[in-house]
DNA sequence: TCGAAGCATAGACGCTCATCGATGTTTCGT
DNA sequence: ACGAAACATCGATGAGCGTCTATGCTTCGA
């Protein structure tokens, strides 16, 4: 499966006013709202996947290929392929093949989507 | 194990100046970070413990027990206390026990907490 | 043209986890 | 004192996931 979910609009953000939610009792979270966004954080709930999202960011040029992520990691090259695949199915990475080598990007504001939507839980 | 992680404090979130980070070449994250993050994230990265998270901090009073949960949710009882004690335990609740019920409160800035965690990868 | 390099995919294995039924513990009425 | 109600804990089970080895596919250089 390759479905994108991401970017995502927060939608019911305005809740907040001052520092303090006013009137706490605004509607809870919908069934299946709560299941994508747990499709979301699931994506992102792994050591090693966080290591990889944040060495890619860190990476010269914002981007790095499967080869520059294996060895710092410790784990095999198809190991770090099924993450970053996972990763990119959810929208936080994309993927640009140049020759043999296929260099993986951080979506812009894809990290910034999710931790909006964490606050209208 | 009972161990709080919350709250935890965004120590290297002085990277963005403006709209974008200037210098996107920063340094990763460690891994017991991401071993630490990744935790919290496994905590919340669930659909039924999304929607009870919701469900409380919507409850009128901003607390709820467990027999208020169950019901709507359509879990059993055994499986709303684990829930519960798993975001418990994550430092998302706290759990005041009155009588025979048990209330479980939202604790305010853990969600804020980790959306601000969030940007920091 | 052919071998090598980089990467993705397939299949398997072991571990974790979500959920349940059963049971123990505490507290409140009667 | 005793039964009932609310909740936590325990043990079991089935599904999902992270990791590996093996293998296939694509691209480049000799």
């Amino acid at each position: 499966m390759t479905t994108v979910l991401l970017p995502l609009t927060a939608t019911s953000a305005a809740c907040c006013i001052g520092d303090t939610c006013a009137p706490l009792t605004r509607e809870p979270i919908t069934p299946a709202g709560a299941r994508d966004l747990s499709t979301l954080l699931k994506a992102l709930a792994d050591p090693m996947r966080l290591r990889l999202v944040s060495m890619i960011a860190a990476h010269e040029g914002g981007e790095a290929c499967v080869c520059d992520l294996t060895e710092p990691l410790g784990l095999t090259q198809p190991t770090v392929s099924h993450h970053l695949k996972v990763l990119t199915d959810a929208g936080y990475l994309t993927r640009a093949k140049r020759g043999t080598w296929a260099y993986y990007t951080l979506v812009p504001g894809a990290l910034d989507s999710v931790a909006a939507l964490l606050r209208t839980v």
